[in-house]
DNA sequence: TCTTCAAGTCATCGAACGCTGACTTGACGG
DNA sequence: CCGTCAAGTCAGCGTTCGATGACTTGAAGA
Protein backbone atom coordinates (compact mmCIF):
# COMPACT_ATOMS: atom_id res chain seq x y z
CA UNK A 1 0.00 0.00 0.00
CA UNK A 2 2.30 2.47 0.73
CA UNK A 3 4.98 2.37 -1.49
CA UNK A 4 7.93 4.51 -1.14
CA UNK A 5 9.78 6.03 -4.08
CA UNK A 6 13.14 6.49 -4.90
CA UNK A 7 14.68 10.28 -4.27
CA UNK A 8 15.02 11.38 -7.54
CA UNK A 9 15.22 15.09 -8.01
CA UNK A 10 14.76 14.69 -12.13
CA UNK A 11 11.89 12.33 -11.88
CA UNK A 12 9.89 13.81 -9.30
CA UNK A 13 10.00 17.23 -11.44
CA UNK A 14 9.27 15.64 -14.27
CA UNK A 15 6.03 14.05 -12.51
CA UNK A 16 5.42 17.46 -11.21
CA UNK A 17 5.18 18.62 -14.51
CA UNK A 18 2.58 16.34 -15.78
CA UNK A 19 0.36 16.53 -13.18
CA UNK A 20 0.67 20.20 -13.72
CA UNK A 21 0.01 20.32 -16.78
CA UNK A 22 -3.20 18.02 -16.42
CA UNK A 23 -4.53 20.14 -13.92
CA UNK A 24 -4.49 23.39 -15.65
CA UNK A 25 -5.81 22.10 -18.37
CA UNK A 26 -8.72 20.98 -16.87
CA UNK A 27 -8.95 23.86 -14.39
CA UNK A 28 -7.44 26.57 -15.51
CA UNK A 29 -4.39 28.60 -14.30
CA UNK A 30 -6.21 29.99 -10.88
CA UNK A 31 -8.31 27.30 -9.99
CA UNK A 32 -5.46 24.76 -9.98
CA UNK A 33 -3.54 25.44 -6.86
CA UNK A 34 -0.13 24.25 -5.75
CA UNK A 35 -1.57 22.21 -3.26
CA UNK A 36 -3.86 20.09 -5.65
CA UNK A 37 -0.76 19.51 -7.91
CA UNK A 38 1.42 19.17 -5.44
CA UNK A 39 -0.85 16.49 -4.10
CA UNK A 40 -1.22 14.28 -7.30
CA UNK A 41 2.11 14.20 -7.87
CA UNK A 42 2.27 12.77 -3.93
CA UNK A 43 5.02 15.42 -2.72
CA UNK A 44 4.51 18.17 -0.49
CA UNK A 45 3.78 21.09 -2.19
CA UNK A 46 6.79 23.18 -0.91
CA UNK A 47 8.58 21.28 -3.33
CA UNK A 48 7.01 22.85 -6.32
CA UNK A 49 8.65 26.61 -5.06
CA UNK A 50 11.95 24.61 -4.73
CA UNK A 51 12.03 23.26 -8.55
CA UNK A 52 10.15 26.13 -10.22
CA UNK A 53 10.05 29.18 -8.12
CA UNK A 54 6.61 30.41 -8.62
CA UNK A 55 3.18 28.75 -9.41
CA UNK A 56 3.51 30.87 -12.61
CA UNK A 57 6.87 29.35 -13.88
CA UNK A 58 5.57 25.78 -13.11
CA UNK A 59 2.79 26.99 -15.61
CA UNK A 60 4.84 28.25 -18.27
CA UNK A 61 6.87 25.23 -18.52
CA UNK A 62 4.24 22.96 -17.89
CA UNK A 63 2.30 24.64 -20.64
CA UNK A 64 5.08 25.60 -22.75
CA UNK A 65 4.74 24.99 -26.41
CA UNK A 66 6.21 21.82 -28.34
CA UNK A 67 4.10 19.29 -26.82
CA UNK A 68 1.37 19.56 -29.32
CA UNK A 69 1.79 16.79 -31.76
CA UNK A 70 3.16 18.29 -34.51
CA UNK A 71 2.03 15.45 -37.19
CA UNK A 72 -0.65 18.00 -38.60
CA UNK A 73 1.70 18.57 -41.01
CA UNK A 74 2.41 15.05 -42.17
CA UNK A 75 -0.37 13.86 -44.99
CA UNK A 76 -1.85 15.69 -47.89
CA UNK A 77 -2.62 18.52 -47.64
CA UNK A 78 -5.90 18.74 -48.73
CA UNK A 79 -6.70 16.56 -45.92
CA UNK A 80 -5.00 19.24 -43.17
CA UNK A 81 -8.34 20.62 -42.17
CA UNK A 82 -9.91 17.57 -41.69
CA UNK A 83 -6.54 16.44 -39.13
CA UNK A 84 -6.82 19.75 -37.55
CA UNK A 85 -10.00 18.60 -36.58
CA UNK A 86 -9.44 15.48 -35.31
CA UNK A 87 -6.75 17.37 -33.46
CA UNK A 88 -9.17 19.51 -32.01
CA UNK A 89 -12.06 17.91 -31.17
CA UNK A 90 -11.78 14.32 -31.70
CA UNK A 91 -8.08 13.53 -30.32
CA UNK A 92 -8.32 11.43 -26.75
CA UNK A 93 -7.01 14.25 -24.67
CA UNK A 94 -6.84 11.51 -21.27
CA UNK A 95 -3.77 13.12 -20.77
CA UNK A 96 -5.16 16.65 -19.75
CA UNK A 97 -7.49 14.74 -17.98
CA UNK A 98 -10.50 14.06 -20.35
CA UNK A 99 -11.20 18.00 -20.12
CA UNK A 100 -10.48 20.07 -23.34
CA UNK A 101 -7.43 22.23 -23.67
CA UNK A 102 -9.49 24.80 -24.99
CA UNK A 103 -11.91 24.73 -21.33
CA UNK A 104 -8.53 25.57 -19.70
CA UNK A 105 -7.40 28.19 -21.94
CA UNK A 106 -10.76 30.22 -21.57
CA UNK A 107 -10.59 29.82 -18.44
CA UNK A 108 -6.79 31.49 -18.15
CA UNK A 109 -7.35 33.98 -20.57
CA UNK A 110 -8.08 36.23 -17.98
CA UNK A 111 -4.28 36.81 -17.51
CA UNK A 112 -2.81 39.10 -20.62
CA UNK A 113 0.34 37.12 -21.09
CA UNK A 114 -1.52 33.97 -21.25
CA UNK A 115 -3.67 35.25 -24.01
CA UNK A 116 -1.11 36.51 -26.06
CA UNK A 117 0.77 32.61 -25.67
CA UNK A 118 -2.92 31.33 -26.84
CA UNK A 119 -2.57 33.70 -29.83
CA UNK A 120 0.87 32.64 -30.70
CA UNK A 121 -0.22 28.84 -30.32
CA UNK A 122 -3.28 29.42 -32.65
CA UNK A 123 -1.57 31.32 -35.08
CA UNK A 124 2.00 29.09 -35.40
CA UNK A 125 -0.39 25.84 -35.17
CA UNK A 126 -3.49 26.45 -37.05
CA UNK A 127 -3.15 29.99 -39.26
CA UNK A 128 -0.03 29.64 -40.89
CA UNK A 129 -0.62 26.40 -41.91
CA UNK A 130 -4.16 27.36 -43.18
CA UNK A 131 -2.65 30.58 -44.89
CA UNK A 132 -0.04 28.56 -47.05
CA UNK A 133 -3.02 26.48 -48.16
CA UNK A 134 -5.22 29.16 -49.15
CA UNK A 135 -5.75 31.08 -52.33
CA UNK A 136 -6.71 34.50 -53.65
CA UNK A 137 -6.39 37.65 -51.51
CA UNK A 138 -7.61 37.48 -47.95
CA UNK A 139 -5.51 34.76 -47.16
CA UNK A 140 -4.66 34.95 -43.76
CA UNK A 141 -8.14 36.57 -42.80
CA UNK A 142 -10.08 32.80 -44.07
CA UNK A 143 -7.43 31.45 -42.24
CA UNK A 144 -8.83 32.57 -39.59
CA UNK A 145 -11.76 31.88 -40.17
CA UNK A 146 -11.58 28.49 -40.45
CA UNK A 147 -9.21 28.32 -37.17
CA UNK A 148 -12.56 29.81 -35.94
CA UNK A 149 -14.52 27.68 -36.94
CA UNK A 150 -12.15 24.53 -35.43
CA UNK A 151 -12.37 26.18 -32.57
CA UNK A 152 -15.81 26.75 -32.06
CA UNK A 153 -16.54 23.12 -33.01
CA UNK A 154 -14.55 22.18 -30.06
CA UNK A 155 -16.12 24.67 -27.95
CA UNK A 156 -19.72 23.66 -28.53
CA UNK A 157 -18.92 20.08 -28.89
CA UNK A 158 -16.89 19.60 -25.20
CA UNK A 159 -17.58 22.79 -23.53
CA UNK A 160 -21.00 24.02 -24.51
CA UNK A 161 -22.15 20.34 -25.39
CA UNK A 162 -24.54 21.35 -27.70
CA UNK A 163 -26.37 18.25 -28.65
CA UNK A 164 -26.00 17.19 -32.08
CA UNK A 165 -22.66 18.16 -32.48
CA UNK A 166 -22.09 16.29 -29.27
CA UNK A 167 -23.17 13.16 -30.47
CA UNK A 168 -21.58 13.90 -33.65
CA UNK A 169 -18.94 11.54 -35.24
CA UNK A 170 -15.51 12.38 -37.38
CA UNK A 171 -17.33 10.73 -40.11
CA UNK A 172 -20.80 13.20 -39.42
CA UNK A 173 -18.53 16.07 -40.07
CA UNK A 174 -16.95 14.93 -42.42
CA UNK A 175 -18.89 16.17 -45.65
CA UNK A 176 -19.33 19.54 -44.32
CA UNK A 177 -15.99 20.03 -43.06
CA UNK A 178 -14.78 19.90 -47.20
CA UNK A 179 -17.58 22.37 -48.20
CA UNK A 180 -16.41 24.67 -45.93
CA UNK A 181 -12.74 24.47 -46.03
CA UNK A 182 -13.26 23.94 -50.06
CA UNK A 183 -15.26 27.08 -49.71
CA UNK A 184 -13.19 28.97 -47.44
CA UNK A 185 -9.75 28.13 -48.63
CA UNK A 186 -10.87 28.10 -52.25
CA UNK A 187 -9.55 25.08 -53.28
CA UNK A 188 -10.84 21.60 -53.07
CA UNK A 189 -10.84 20.05 -49.41
CA UNK A 190 -11.44 16.43 -48.25
CA UNK A 191 -13.42 15.98 -45.36
CA UNK A 192 -11.70 13.14 -43.83
CA UNK A 193 -8.08 11.99 -42.76
CA UNK B 1 -17.22 65.77 -4.66
CA UNK B 2 -18.33 63.40 -2.17
CA UNK B 3 -21.87 63.55 -3.14
CA UNK B 4 -24.14 61.33 -1.66
CA UNK B 5 -26.60 59.32 -2.69
CA UNK B 6 -30.47 58.81 -1.45
CA UNK B 7 -31.33 55.57 0.04
CA UNK B 8 -32.89 53.65 -2.54
CA UNK B 9 -33.22 49.89 -2.32
CA UNK B 10 -34.25 49.27 -6.18
CA UNK B 11 -31.58 51.99 -7.18
CA UNK B 12 -28.94 50.30 -5.50
CA UNK B 13 -30.05 46.39 -6.53
CA UNK B 14 -30.10 47.59 -9.89
CA UNK B 15 -26.67 49.54 -9.91
CA UNK B 16 -25.10 46.37 -8.47
CA UNK B 17 -26.93 43.96 -11.31
CA UNK B 18 -25.03 46.18 -13.69
CA UNK B 19 -21.46 46.67 -12.56
CA UNK B 20 -21.65 42.91 -11.52
CA UNK B 21 -22.36 41.74 -15.25
CA UNK B 22 -20.08 44.02 -16.45
CA UNK B 23 -17.89 42.61 -13.82
CA UNK B 24 -18.53 38.90 -14.66
CA UNK B 25 -18.19 39.54 -17.77
CA UNK B 26 -14.84 40.89 -18.43
CA UNK B 27 -13.25 38.78 -15.63
CA UNK B 28 -15.62 35.10 -15.69
CA UNK B 29 -17.49 34.34 -12.19
CA UNK B 30 -14.52 32.98 -9.96
CA UNK B 31 -12.15 36.08 -10.77
CA UNK B 32 -14.67 38.61 -10.66
CA UNK B 33 -15.07 39.30 -5.82
CA UNK B 34 -18.19 40.48 -4.47
CA UNK B 35 -15.76 43.17 -2.65
CA UNK B 36 -15.28 44.19 -6.48
CA UNK B 37 -18.44 44.71 -7.39
CA UNK B 38 -19.59 46.67 -4.42
CA UNK B 39 -16.59 48.98 -5.28
CA UNK B 40 -17.80 49.93 -8.73
CA UNK B 41 -21.53 50.42 -7.37
CA UNK B 42 -19.90 52.16 -4.31
CA UNK B 43 -21.36 50.04 -1.79
CA UNK B 44 -21.09 47.74 1.35
CA UNK B 45 -19.51 44.74 0.04
CA UNK B 46 -22.57 43.05 2.70
CA UNK B 47 -25.61 44.64 0.37
CA UNK B 48 -24.29 42.09 -2.23
CA UNK B 49 -25.50 38.92 0.34
CA UNK B 50 -28.54 41.30 1.81
CA UNK B 51 -29.95 41.90 -1.26
CA UNK B 52 -29.12 38.88 -3.34
CA UNK B 53 -28.07 36.07 -0.48
CA UNK B 54 -25.22 34.80 -2.35
CA UNK B 55 -22.56 35.60 -4.77
CA UNK B 56 -23.81 32.55 -7.33
CA UNK B 57 -27.20 34.46 -7.03
CA UNK B 58 -25.81 37.75 -8.26
CA UNK B 59 -24.46 36.28 -10.75
CA UNK B 60 -27.46 34.14 -11.76
CA UNK B 61 -29.54 37.29 -11.95
CA UNK B 62 -27.05 39.51 -13.51
CA UNK B 63 -26.39 36.92 -16.10
CA UNK B 64 -30.33 36.17 -16.67
CA UNK B 65 -31.11 35.96 -20.01
CA UNK B 66 -33.54 38.56 -21.92
CA UNK B 67 -31.50 41.33 -22.12
CA UNK B 68 -30.60 39.90 -25.66
CA UNK B 69 -32.61 41.84 -28.40
CA UNK B 70 -34.53 39.26 -30.53
CA UNK B 71 -34.88 41.58 -33.58
CA UNK B 72 -32.74 38.74 -34.87
CA UNK B 73 -35.73 37.15 -36.70
CA UNK B 74 -36.79 40.23 -37.89
CA UNK B 75 -35.83 40.86 -41.53
CA UNK B 76 -34.85 39.04 -44.77
CA UNK B 77 -33.89 35.07 -43.38
CA UNK B 78 -31.15 35.22 -46.16
CA UNK B 79 -29.87 37.77 -44.47
CA UNK B 80 -30.28 36.13 -40.88
CA UNK B 81 -26.78 34.48 -40.52
CA UNK B 82 -24.95 37.69 -41.20
CA UNK B 83 -27.69 39.32 -38.09
CA UNK B 84 -26.16 36.75 -36.15
CA UNK B 85 -22.86 37.75 -36.71
CA UNK B 86 -23.60 41.59 -36.23
CA UNK B 87 -24.93 40.71 -32.91
CA UNK B 88 -22.13 38.13 -31.93
CA UNK B 89 -18.82 40.44 -33.16
CA UNK B 90 -19.96 43.80 -33.97
CA UNK B 91 -22.93 44.99 -31.98
CA UNK B 92 -21.99 47.10 -28.86
CA UNK B 93 -21.73 44.86 -25.67
CA UNK B 94 -20.71 47.95 -23.48
CA UNK B 95 -22.61 46.62 -20.92
CA UNK B 96 -21.06 43.41 -21.29
CA UNK B 97 -17.36 44.43 -21.41
CA UNK B 98 -17.61 44.81 -25.02
CA UNK B 99 -18.18 41.40 -25.65
CA UNK B 100 -20.91 39.35 -26.70
CA UNK B 101 -22.37 37.76 -23.89
CA UNK B 102 -22.20 34.18 -24.76
CA UNK B 103 -18.21 34.73 -24.82
CA UNK B 104 -17.99 36.64 -21.66
CA UNK B 105 -20.65 33.68 -20.22
CA UNK B 106 -18.11 30.99 -21.77
CA UNK B 107 -15.16 32.31 -19.09
CA UNK B 108 -17.20 31.19 -16.29
CA UNK B 109 -17.77 27.58 -17.93
CA UNK B 110 -15.78 25.75 -15.47
CA UNK B 111 -18.99 25.48 -13.28
CA UNK B 112 -21.37 22.84 -15.13
CA UNK B 113 -24.87 24.57 -14.60
CA UNK B 114 -23.21 27.90 -16.23
CA UNK B 115 -22.69 25.77 -19.06
CA UNK B 116 -25.88 24.17 -19.23
CA UNK B 117 -27.11 27.43 -19.24
CA UNK B 118 -24.94 28.16 -22.28
CA UNK B 119 -26.51 25.54 -24.37
CA UNK B 120 -29.61 26.48 -23.53
CA UNK B 121 -29.40 30.06 -24.92
CA UNK B 122 -27.01 28.89 -27.70
CA UNK B 123 -29.74 26.53 -28.61
CA UNK B 124 -32.93 28.99 -28.15
CA UNK B 125 -31.25 32.00 -29.75
CA UNK B 126 -29.38 30.58 -32.67
CA UNK B 127 -29.47 26.77 -33.06
CA UNK B 128 -33.25 26.73 -33.58
CA UNK B 129 -33.49 29.96 -35.64
CA UNK B 130 -31.27 28.21 -38.54
CA UNK B 131 -32.16 24.72 -38.44
CA UNK B 132 -35.45 25.88 -39.71
CA UNK B 133 -33.91 27.72 -42.53
CA UNK B 134 -31.57 24.60 -43.49
CA UNK B 135 -32.56 22.08 -46.07
CA UNK B 136 -32.07 18.47 -46.76
CA UNK B 137 -30.93 15.97 -44.09
CA UNK B 138 -28.87 16.61 -40.85
CA UNK B 139 -30.36 20.33 -40.21
CA UNK B 140 -29.62 20.31 -36.64
CA UNK B 141 -25.99 19.37 -36.87
CA UNK B 142 -25.22 21.48 -39.76
CA UNK B 143 -27.00 24.30 -37.56
CA UNK B 144 -25.14 23.74 -34.86
CA UNK B 145 -21.81 24.01 -37.18
CA UNK B 146 -22.69 27.56 -38.19
CA UNK B 147 -23.60 28.85 -34.82
CA UNK B 148 -20.12 27.21 -33.82
CA UNK B 149 -18.77 29.19 -36.60
CA UNK B 150 -19.99 32.49 -34.88
CA UNK B 151 -19.38 31.20 -31.31
CA UNK B 152 -15.60 30.84 -32.45
CA UNK B 153 -15.62 34.01 -34.57
CA UNK B 154 -16.29 35.98 -31.62
CA UNK B 155 -13.68 34.08 -29.47
CA UNK B 156 -10.75 34.39 -31.48
CA UNK B 157 -11.81 37.93 -32.36
CA UNK B 158 -12.26 39.48 -28.87
CA UNK B 159 -10.64 37.06 -26.84
CA UNK B 160 -7.73 35.61 -28.91
CA UNK B 161 -7.18 38.53 -30.72
CA UNK B 162 -6.11 36.99 -34.08
CA UNK B 163 -4.66 39.89 -35.87
CA UNK B 164 -6.58 39.53 -39.20
CA UNK B 165 -9.72 38.70 -37.45
CA UNK B 166 -9.41 41.75 -34.99
CA UNK B 167 -9.00 44.31 -37.40
CA UNK B 168 -11.34 42.98 -39.91
CA UNK B 169 -14.91 45.28 -40.34
CA UNK B 170 -18.08 43.46 -41.20
CA UNK B 171 -18.32 44.18 -44.80
CA UNK B 172 -14.85 42.16 -45.05
CA UNK B 173 -16.59 39.08 -43.73
CA UNK B 174 -19.44 39.51 -45.81
CA UNK B 175 -18.46 37.67 -48.48
CA UNK B 176 -16.94 35.03 -46.23
CA UNK B 177 -20.35 34.74 -44.31
CA UNK B 178 -22.34 34.36 -47.39
CA UNK B 179 -20.13 31.46 -48.63
CA UNK B 180 -20.56 29.54 -45.72
CA UNK B 181 -23.82 30.08 -44.70
CA UNK B 182 -24.76 29.21 -47.79
CA UNK B 183 -23.14 26.00 -48.19
CA UNK B 184 -23.91 24.79 -44.88
CA UNK B 185 -27.86 25.70 -45.08
CA UNK B 186 -28.24 24.46 -48.65
CA UNK B 187 -29.66 27.83 -49.79
CA UNK B 188 -28.74 30.90 -50.93
CA UNK B 189 -27.64 33.52 -48.21
CA UNK B 190 -26.13 37.22 -47.99
CA UNK B 191 -23.63 37.87 -46.17
CA UNK B 192 -24.29 41.49 -45.32
CA UNK B 193 -27.62 43.05 -43.42
C1' DT C 1 -39.89 66.43 17.45
C1' DC C 2 -39.56 61.78 18.15
C1' DT C 3 -40.23 56.90 16.92
C1' DT C 4 -39.50 53.39 13.84
C1' DC C 5 -37.83 50.45 10.41
C1' DA C 6 -35.38 49.59 6.44
C1' DA C 7 -30.96 50.94 4.07
C1' DG C 8 -26.42 50.62 4.65
C1' DT C 9 -21.88 49.71 7.47
C1' DC C 10 -18.48 47.49 10.54
C1' DA C 11 -15.89 43.91 12.62
C1' DT C 12 -14.87 39.56 11.97
C1' DC C 13 -15.10 34.51 10.93
C1' DG C 14 -13.12 30.23 8.84
C1' DA C 15 -11.17 28.50 4.84
C1' DA C 16 -8.11 28.67 1.01
C1' DC C 17 -4.59 30.85 -1.47
C1' DG C 18 0.78 31.54 -2.82
C1' DC C 19 4.84 31.47 -0.61
C1' DT C 20 8.94 31.18 3.01
C1' DG C 21 12.46 29.51 6.26
C1' DA C 22 13.65 26.16 9.36
C1' DC C 23 13.56 21.50 9.95
C1' DT C 24 13.91 16.12 9.07
C1' DT C 25 15.17 12.19 6.34
C1' DG C 26 17.48 9.23 3.26
C1' DA C 27 21.37 7.66 0.31
C1' DC C 28 26.09 7.61 -0.72
C1' DG C 29 31.42 8.30 0.00
C1' DG C 30 34.93 7.92 3.34
C1' DC D 1 29.58 3.52 11.05
C1' DC D 2 29.19 8.02 10.28
C1' DG D 3 29.27 12.72 8.24
C1' DT D 4 27.37 15.32 4.52
C1' DC D 5 24.37 17.25 1.44
C1' DA D 6 20.46 17.25 -1.28
C1' DA D 7 15.55 15.57 -1.39
C1' DG D 8 11.61 16.18 0.86
C1' DT D 9 8.54 17.90 4.94
C1' DC D 10 6.45 20.94 8.47
C1' DA D 11 4.58 24.88 10.63
C1' DG D 12 3.09 29.14 9.61
C1' DC D 13 2.99 34.06 7.50
C1' DG D 14 0.18 37.44 5.10
C1' DT D 15 -3.58 38.03 2.12
C1' DT D 16 -7.93 37.36 0.05
C1' DC D 17 -12.05 34.91 -0.48
C1' DG D 18 -17.41 34.33 0.56
C1' DA D 19 -20.31 34.92 4.19
C1' DT D 20 -22.52 36.39 8.92
C1' DG D 21 -24.58 39.04 12.72
C1' DA D 22 -24.52 43.05 15.34
C1' DC D 23 -24.43 47.66 14.68
C1' DT D 24 -25.38 52.69 12.84
C1' DT D 25 -27.79 55.99 10.00
C1' DG D 26 -31.30 58.39 7.48
C1' DA D 27 -35.84 59.53 6.10
C1' DA D 28 -40.81 59.14 6.40
C1' DG D 29 -45.09 59.17 9.41
C1' DA D 30 -47.40 60.26 13.71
Amino acid sequence: MAEKRKRDREATRARLLEVARLRFARDGYDAASVRDIAHDADVDATLIFRYFGSKKRLFDEATAPGQVPDDLLDGPPEELVARMLRSVVYQDWSTHGGEHPLVAMLKSAGHQDTRQRIRQEVCDTYVDALEELAEGPDRQLRAELLSAWLVGIGILRSVVATPALAEAEAADLAPHVATVATGLLGRPMSGSA
